[in-house]
DNA sequence: GTTGTCTGCCCC
DNA sequence: ATTCTGC
DNA sequence: GCAGAATGGGCAGACAAC
């Protein structure tokens, strides 16, 4: 866990690369380093060492390698490869359509659908195995042996090795249409036997990182979608590829939106084509742009809810509330229902000032027409009187 | 066995 | 996931 | 703009309690 950045103390993934492309870029009799390009050598040696990471995120191969090659030699032998996840490219959000098309102004780009499910990245391997791995390289194998079986109708003929990108998608069978995320996550997770599945799944591709061999991230999208097309088969309800669109007007990308929603979609995933247009693991790419319905202004209900609760902060929290119990007053009823949770969206000083304001509401417990669950992630540490009116959006 | 509580290199 | 902060 | 660390809802699984 402490190689891998994840104990929250500060130092995290990133650091952790950067540490070690220094220690070996300073150790290895290989590199020169006079003063002056010390601090270049430096930076090259975590531009490699990063590059190469963010496409075999496993230091079993990559400390090895460096130990016996140096730096410089690294990405020779240290390659993308189907069996290791690699670090899915991320997009931006944006909150409109013109900042989209004030991004790309003057470039080829193309939208597609952006479908609410679970990314799944599909390896196949030459020996003939294959592995499907979630966002954060979570081995989905065991999860989805419904796909691993409907793989050969989807491969296309001469196809020995790939990596593909996708979103698995709950689908409705007898309607033909996409169910919301949340009827996804109710798959089972183990011990999942192909036949006794109860959530069908419908796979949408939509880029192709590796073929035959071949690493194909450096490729543009526009070259990359052409041999995703051409090697795999779209199967009704089992695989298809994303939808999209390479209109740029107004007009037609407004429509596609409207669309991608009618079809139970999220919203658009906006990507360069040929210019800008590689493949780039781990990034949270300026190169793809993802335009959700409910970011868009106008679309979305705004609530005003009564906070009735606080719970301490953690971390750089301490001392103040991290969150904050919310509820809405049902007048027929006469009392507060708590309906969720907040916890992000407020500076440190707004926390602060918070703090200073509930102080002075704190009651002794909750009030008897205060209406709550059993989870105790729902019993605030503290609770409040209902004074505090906030609006919600 | 059945019920309840809590956790997760979880998913979003 | 979203959001804020220090660099 | 990046990297990191706060925080959300909701699920299946795991495990403790009964």
């Amino acid at each position: 866990r402490s190689l891998e950045g994840k104990l929250r103390i500060g130092l995290a993934e990133q650091s952790v690369l950067v540490s070690l492309s220094h220690a070996i870029a300073l150790s290895d009799p290989r590199t020169k380093l006079s003063e002056d390009k010390c601090g270049t050598a430096l930076d090259e040696a975590v531009r490699t060492v990063k590059q190469v990471y963010s496409e075999l995120p496993t230091y079993d191969e990559i400390v090895p390698a460096l130990l016996k090659h140096g730096v410089k030699a690294l990405p020779d032998h240290c390659k993308l490869r189907p069996g290791i996840p690699l670090k899915p490219m991320l997009a931006h959000p944006t909150k409109s359509l013109t900042e989209v098309l004030n991004r790309f102004e003057n470039m080829a780009f193309t939208c597609e659908f952006k479908y609410d499910g679970e990314r799944a990245q599909i390896h196949l391997l030459e020996s003939g195995d294959v592995k499907i791995y979630s966002r954060n390289s979570e081995d989905l194998s065991v999860k989805y042996p419904d796909i691993m079986q409907r793989l050969p109708k989807i491969i296309g003929p001469g196809v020995t090795s790939f990596v593909m990108d996708s979103e698995a998608v709950a689908w409705d069978r007898e309607q033909k249409c996409i169910l919301p995320f949340q009827v996804l996550s109710g798959r089972k997770r183990k011990d999942v036997a192909a036949e006794d599945v109860k959530v069908q799944v419908c796979v949408f591709g939509f880029d192709l990182l590796y073929l035959n061999g071949e690493t194909l991230t450096h490729k543009s999208l526009v070259e990359r979608r052409v041999l995703l097309h051409t090697n795999f088969n779209h199967v009704e309800g089992e695989f298809a590829f994303a939808k999209h669109m390479d209109g740029s007007s107004v007009e037609q990308i407004q429509t596609f939106l409207e669309e991608s929603v009618t079809g139970n979609c999220e919203g658009l995933m906006v990507k360069t084509l040929e210019q800008e247009a590689s493949y780039e693991p781990s990034k949270r790419s300026r190169n793809w742009l993802k335009l959700k319905k409910d970011y868009l202004d106008g679309v979305g209900d705004s609530l005003d809810l009564v906070v009735v609760g606080g719970f301490t902060g953690k971390g750089k929290r301490t001392g103040w509330y991290g969150g904050y119990l919310l509820a809405c007053y049902d007048p027929d009823r006469e009392e507060y229902q708590t309906i969720c949770k907040i916890g992000t969206g407020f500076s440190e000083e707004a926390l602060a000032q918070q703090a200073e304001q509930f102080k002075e509401l704190i009651a002794d417990g909750p009030k008897s027409y205060y209406q709550y669950g059993d989870s105790p992630n729902v019993r605030p540490d503290v609770w409040f009187e209902p004074k505090i009116v906030r609006l919600v959006l």
